[in-house]
DNA sequence: TTCTACATTATAATAGTTCTAAACTGTTGA
DNA sequence: TCAACAGTTTAGAACTATTATAATGTAGAA
């Protein structure tokens, strides 16, 4: 849980004006003891309930992303037709439950720490994701 | 190698009538020793490429969808504004080079089990998939 | 050969995302 | 305090990947 002015300190420590819109972006993403998944459009949805007042849609794309370049948010490789974003910033992977269409976290201590016996020349690993697809047990 | 008469087959065997583009678009993507990975756009250029003819670009993607279907390719879970696929179907996982935009696999000897210590009550698990994000050493 | 169900095709439609350019605002420094 | 400017927001257009449509074509069975 984060004052507004927590918030303002956050954005200039990455270099970004505090703007109305953009704390208010903070609020509804970091103004919780939950971490959770999204879509760019069910955030502008939650932003517009919280506040009832509309975030341009350019706004909530350039602000996630920007947040995402800081690491303040993580994209998660998942094919899907829309980008899903997290909150947990931390190091951890994904169930997918395909039936439900619903993304879940695997608390990280619940998976071996996955050991790639191979490396690229002249490249540094940045992330290993792990994606745990799941379906229905008796379809 | 596979001629065409045994794309035939293939075909059929999935319960696909044997067109003349299907035919093509399994010369394509399976006449060759090597498995690949690509986008279905770099797919129908490859496919005109080849034949100095057209196939819709609809139905790459229906033949497409329709092999992944079956099993004959496999969607590479990876954040982008495209899917990829791989006519690689044995188990495998991939580094995925953030500078170049380039996929390559990682041979399944070179990953320890990835092994999930936890499961969703009533969920099976359908695949693990591992992504490595890879990135020049020094940028 | 003829019939029918399945396929192909060009094109339109859809949806997520990015771009644009004009209006607006936070910050700096006089 | 306030002017100036660079950064920001905005609505809407543009773009791109993918899917839907509906008319035409074709493989395979009878």
């Amino acid at each position: 849980m984060l004052n507004n002015s927590q918030y303002t300190e956050k954005l200039r420590s990455i270099g970004l004006r505090p703007t109305k819109q953009r704390i208010k972006i903070c609020e509804v993403l970091f103004n919780s003891n939950k971490t959770f998944h999204f879509t760019i459009n069910e955030l502008a949805k939650r932003i517009t309930k919280s506040t009832n007042e509309n975030i341009s849609l350019a706004t909530v794309y350039n602000t996630v992303h920007a947040f995402k370049k800081k690491g303040y948010l993580k994209e998660i490789p998942i094919n899907s037709d829309q980008s899903y974003f997290d909150t947990n910033t931390s190091h951890h992977h994904h169930f997918y439950d395909e039936t439900q269409k619903d993304l879940i976290d695997i608390d990280d201590a619940d998976v071996e720490p996955v050991k790639i016996n191979t490396r690229i020349p002249g490249k540094k690993i940045k992330s290993v994701e792990v994606l745990v697809k799941v379906e229905d047990e008796k379809p």
